[in-house]
DNA sequence: TAATTGTTAGCCGATTTGCCAATCACCTGA
DNA sequence: TCAGGTGATTGGCAAATCGGCTAACAATTA
C-alpha cells in the first residue's frame, strides 16, 4: 500500500526502477517486452534505457532476428554493476570439513570467485579473517573493492537484527555484542547476517523444490542440531530477536511428572540418531556415517527409519499445527542422506501423527545450500539498493 | 516494492490516495497538516482536497482559531462515505448466549446499530439468516443497502480463502462449499470470512495490548475448544489453507506407545479443565464457572492455576519455539476469568518450561473481542477499497 | 504590523499521441 | 534462383497534455 506522494521526479524514478526491476529477475528484454510488461510508451522506455545504460546498470547484450522489420535490440542488466559476496561460517567439526566457506556473485548471480579454508576462530579474530576472506574473494575474481556492494554471512545461530548481535551461536568471538557493526565498517559494505538454516531456506525458494510454494516450513537435520526455517510467500519469519525456529529447544510433553526435561534436541539431534543406530544395529561412527549406511540397506534398517520418523514427526506435526504450511521440506545432511526413504517414512508418520495434511518434500538442492542462499540473500540485498538507489538519487 | 509504472494519472490518483489515508487513520487535518504529511505543495493539497469533498469522501469539519491568519479549515473523512458490517456466528450453546452478535460501523468506526440474537441454525438457512441480520442493521442505523460495501464475517472454523470454504466449523451449514460466493452475491457487498480467533488478534492489535507489538501470538482459550492466532507486523498468519493457529489438534509425544493419542485439546479444552477443577475440588459446571471460582479463591485454588499454567505452557512453548514472538496474549473467556492470576501462573511455567522469553499479558479488551476484531477487520477492508477504488477511477 | 491561509498565474518536468524513416522477413513473379 | 514489392516492426522526433511546483498576491486575524 503505497501511500506515496510526489511529483514527476516520483515517476521518473518510480518508471526506473520498474524497468530496472524487470531487467534484474533474470531476463533479456527488448523495449517492446519492457513496454509490455510496463505499460509505458515507447518514448518512455528509450528514455528510460539511455539512463540506465547511461549509469552503467544496464546494456546491450545482442539483437533480436528473425522477425520483420530492424533487429531489435535486447538489454539485460550488467552483470559487473554490482556485486554481492557471501561467507557460510561453521566451527571447526571433529571432520575435516572446512569452517569458512565463501563466494562471490556478479549482479545476475553467476559465481565468480568460490573459497573455502579451515579457520580456527579460537586464535583468528572473525573481523580480520571476515575481511581477509572477502578481499581474497575479490583478488580472485578480478572485482575492484568498491563494486562489492553487500557482503552476507551465515551463522549456525540466530541472528537479532535489532540488537545487531548473533545469538546462540557456537563459533568462537561471534557472539560479542558490536560485531556486526565493525565487520560492516572494516568492510565498507552493507553486511547481512542470518541463520544459516534460514539460508538453506532462501535457497530452496529460489532454486529448490519451494520454488513454487506459496510458503513452506523447512526442517533442517544437521549432523548435530536441528533448525527449522519459516518462509511465508518468500519473506522469512525470524521472529523477535531472531528465535524462530529455535525448535531443538522445543520441549516436550511428559505425561507423568517423572520427568527429567526433555526438548526435540534430545529425540533428533546428533546424539540421538547416532544411540537410536546403535539401538538397531546400523554402523557408523557419526550421525551422518549412520544414516547414510541405514540409507544403504533399507530392508534391514526399516525399523530404524520409523522409528526416526516418528520422532521428527513429533516436531514436524508441532510446526504444522501452528503453521499450516503447504509444504515441509526436509534438508540438511542427514535429510540428504536419508532421502526417499526417509521421506517415505516421514509422510507415513506424520499421515498418522499430524491432522492437517502438508506435502513433504526433501530438498533438491546439492551443492552447500546454506552458501547459495547467502549468495541469493546477498544479490537481492544488491538488487533492492540499486533499485531504490535510483529512486533516491532521481528525487 | 511499488514497481508500479504509469504516467502523471497515476500521480495523481497516488497522491488523492495518500490524503485519504492520511485522513482515514482518524486525524482532523487543515492544509497545513497534511502538507507536512504528504510533501506536497499548497496549491496541490487544495486541487487533491477539492476533489475528495466533491467525491464525498471528506468533508470540512471545523475551523482552527486562535492563530494569526484566516481560520485554517479542518478536514476529516466523511463518516457516512461508507460503512462496514460485521457478523460473529457461533453454535447454539447449551448456555443461553446468543448465536448470532453483529455490528455495524461508519467509515470512522463508529458503532451505528448492534444485534444480538439466537438463531438455530439447525433450521435456518446461514445465507438469508445473514441477509436478514444485515438488513436489520441497516435499518437499525438508517444507512441506505449501497452504502455498506462490506461484511466481515468470524466463525469458529478455519477459513480457506482459496476455497472460498469454511472449515472445521461446528455451525450446522456454513461448511458447505460456495456458501460464501452465495452470501456475497446475495448481499451483493465484499464479504470477508475468518476465523473466530483471528479476529480477536485483530481487535488486539487495533485497541488491546497488542497496540505497539510488533508481532505476537493470541492464545484463545475458550469455552470448549483452544485457537492460536499470529500477527506478525499487523498481518495475520492464516496457513495454506486457513488452518494456521489450529493448535488443539497439536499431538503431544508420548515417549512410550502405551499412551493412547493426546492432544492439546484434551490437556487444555474445556472438558480438561472441567476435569482438573474436579481434580482440585474447585466447583462449576462449565470450565468458565471452574476458572471464575478458582480466581474468587486464589488462595484455595493456587494449585489448580499452577496445573493449568503447566499444561497451557506445554503448547506455548512449542509455539514460542516455533515463533518467537515478542508477546503472547492469552485471551478468550477462560483467560480472562484468570486474569492475574492465571497470568502469573503461566508465566512461571513458561519461564520453568520455554527456552527463549516472551513477555505474556492477558487481554485488555472486555467487550465481545471477536465482534470488535470483525469490525475493524471489515474498516480497514471498506478503507483499502476506498483508497483503491480512488486509484482506478482516475488511472 | 506580522503571521498565516488559500488562490491564481506561469513554468517545468514527464508522459503520451501521432507521424515518419529505416530495416528486415517473406512472398511473388520473372 | 534472384530481384523487387509488401507488410510488419523498430526506434526517433515534435507537438500536445497533464500534473505539480514556485512565486506572487489578496484576505484575514492576533
Amino acid at each position: 500500500m503505497p501511500r506515496l506522494a510526489g511529483s514527476s521526479k516520483l515517476l521518473r524514478a518510480m518508471n526506473e526502477s520498474a524497468a530496472l526491476a524487470h531487467l534484474l529477475e533474470p531476463g533479456m528484454l527488448t523495449r517492446a517486452d519492457l513496454r509490455k510488461l510496463t505499460a509505458l510508451s515507447t518514448p518512455t522506455i528509450s528514455e528510460v534505457l539511455r539512463r540506465l545504460t547511461d549509469a552503467g546498470l544496464v546494456n546491450v547484450v545482442g539483437y533480436n532476428s528473425g522477425r520483420p522489420g530492424p533487429n531489435a535490440e535486447i538489454y539485460a542488466a550488467n552483470p559487473d554493476a554490482a556485486y554481492a559476496a557471501a561467507v557460510s561460517v561453521r566451527d571447526i567439526g571433529a571432520s575435516g570439513a572446512p569452517s569458512v566457506v565463501a563466494a562471490l556473485c556478479d549482479l545476475t548471480g553467476a559465481v565468480r570467485a568460490r573459497i573455502e579454508s579451515r579457520i580456527d576462530f579460537l586464535h583468528t579474530d572473525p573481523k580480520t579473517a571476515l575481511v581477509d576472506v572477502v578481499a581474497e574473494l575479490r583478488a580472485e575474481a578480478g572485482v575492484p573493492e568498491t563494486r562489492v556492494s553487500h557482503v552476507q554471512l551465515g551463522v549456525a545461530g540466530s541472528y537479532d537484527g535489532g540488537a545487531e548481535t548473533i545469538r546462540h551461536v557456537d563459533v568462537p568471538g561471534f557472539g560479542r555484542p558490536g560485531l556486526v557493526p565493525e565487520i560492516a565498517e572494516a568492510l565498507g559494505t552493507h553486511v547481512g547476517v542470518d541463520n544459516d538454516v534460514n539460508l538453506a531456506a532462501v535457497a530452496e525458494r529460489r532454486r529448490g523444490v519451494g520454488r513454487d510454494a506459496d510458503g513452506f516450513a523447512l526442517l533442517w537435520l544437521g549432523q548435530e542440531g536441528l533448525g527449522l526455517a519459516i518462509d511465508i510467500g518468500g519473506t522469512l519469519l525470524r521472529g523477535a530477536r531472531g528465535g524462530a525456529g529455535e525448535i531443538g529447544y522445543m520441549p516436550l510433553y511428559a505425561p507423568d511428572s517423572t520427568h527429567r526435561k526433555v526438548d526435540l534436541q534430545d529425540l533428533v539431534g546428533g546424539a540421538a540418531i547416532l544411540a537410536l543406530g546403535q539401538d538397531h544395529g546400523v554402523p557408523g561412527r557419526t550421525p551422518l556415517e549412520v544414516v547414510l549406511a541405514a540409507a544403504g540397506d533399507p530392508a534391514a534398517a526399516g525399523e530404524f527409519f520409523t522409528h526416526l520418523a516418528d520422532r521428527i514427526a513429533v516436531g514436524l506435526a508441532a510446526v504444522i499445527a501452528v503453521l499450516d504450511p503447504s509444504l515441509v521440506v526436509l534438508a540438511g545432511p542427514v535429510a540428504q542422506a536419508g532421502g526417499q526413504t526417509l521421506l517415505a517414512a516421514v509422510t507415513g508418520a506424520l499421515r498418522r501423527a499430524a491432522p492437517l495434511e502438508s506435502t513433504v518434500a526433501v530438498t533438491t538442492i546439492d551443492d552447500d545450500a546454506v552458501l547459495l542462499g547467502a549468495l541469493d540473500a546477498g544479490l537481492t540485498a544488491v538488487r533492492e539498493a540499486l533499485i531504490a538507489s535510483i529512486r533516491d538519487n532521481q528525487a
